[in-house]
DNA sequence: GTCTATAGAACGATAGAC
DNA sequence: GTCTATCGTTCTATAGAC
């Protein structure tokens, strides 16, 4: 439609360039070039550059936690006290799918998702919800249920170790390119990451 | 000495507010005015701008990387099969130490590390040497021979997830804050590193 | 809904006095 | 080694024509 045409095309501008230079590294005049669109058009929008960010992250991380939230539903429905395994798919499986399998692209979301988690800063946290820490909490019971031994602080260190794996996918470290797949990092991180989850409590 | 006193301020207040704000969020400015420092410092002391990011990422990554290989090393002249646990303790181990115990101090540590590995920008890859590369491999090698039937790509994702882990040590998700103890944080890590690591390869 | 033009502020770098 | 002053650039945001 002709409305939002150009809504759309700045929001997928922004997104590469936020994810490749970071919120302050990307110009506004950068992404509407890019996006083929006018400067004031961000402003006409969007309202302003953090609201723009806002948008751009949402539309990133809301299928995330929608998958989540229905995998871990569908999951509860089939068995009451589900393995490990199945709790690190639909948990994990989300984040991953999320990542575009194309070799820049998904380096792209990769470290985008990574600035959303290492930033503080205002602008990069605007778009969190009330919604996305309930499922969050849900996930929480859930392992713990699965895991009970564990202290809600190892817990949630394990947790946050889930994110942190999912979020590095693609990064580059020294010369070393990541696989070029993301299919296969798929599985290598339900693997790595099922061991993990599993892994008795520390002792002492 | 009154020779570099300056320098070291300026590099304390530029770790502290990249951390913070990223390498394009933390202005000159802002970096001298908290070290007590004038701005024509910075350029008198380092150059420029992105000479003072190499220099502040040099500061807390060659520790890290110095310790990691006397660590290796030790363990290899101990038994030269070393078991998956000792191997996961000296390569994780000395990122965990490097962040300081301290809430603040820690969480700002662990950011900037998150900041290193996600961002592609040239600045913040100018420090990367030959010698940290090297490191890298010593380990992919001595990971290697203790998971033979793993895949160099796999082994690959493995290690990137180790410094994914540690690098997310204080990252805060939603509300959740993470817990103030890095102590046990270090622990837990292992624990979750090394099953991790230990999970055999991932089928077909 | 899209554009030009510009206001107003902040930025990195540096020349030159002390 | 430290300072002031300033140059030239780039930024976001917005007023107002079409």
């Amino acid at each position: 439609m002709a409305t939002s045409d150009t809504r759309t095309q700045i929001l997928d501008a922004a997104e590469r360039l936020f994810a490749e230079h970071g919120y302050r590294g990307a110009s506004v005049r950068a992404i509407t070039d890019l996006a083929g669109a006018n400067l004031a058009a961000v402003g006409y929008h969007f309202g302003s550059k953090a609201e723009l960010l806002a948008a751009v992250v949402r539309r990133v991380v809301e299928p995330i936690y929608t998958a989540q939230a229905r995998g871990l539903e569908r999951l509860l429905a089939a068995t009451p006290e589900p393995a490990i395994a199945d709790l690190v798919e639909v948990y994990a499986g989300p984040l991953f799918d999320a990542i575009p399998a194309g070799e820049e692209s998904g380096a792209r979301t990769s470290r985008l998702i990574m600035r959303i988690l290492g930033d503080p800063a205002e602008e990069m946290r605007a778009w969190t919800g009330e919604a996305e820490a309930a499922i969050l909490d849900r996930y929480l019971k859930a392992f713990g249920r699965a895991l009970p031994g564990l202290s809600p602080e190892e817990l949630w260190f394990r947790l946050r170790g889930i994110l942190a794996v999912a979020a590095a996918d693609r990064v580059e470290v020294h010369n070393h390119q990541p696989p070029l797949r993301g299919e296969a990092a798929r599985g290598w991180a339900i693997t790595f990451l099922t061991a993990a989850m599993s892994a008795p409590p520390t002792g002492g």
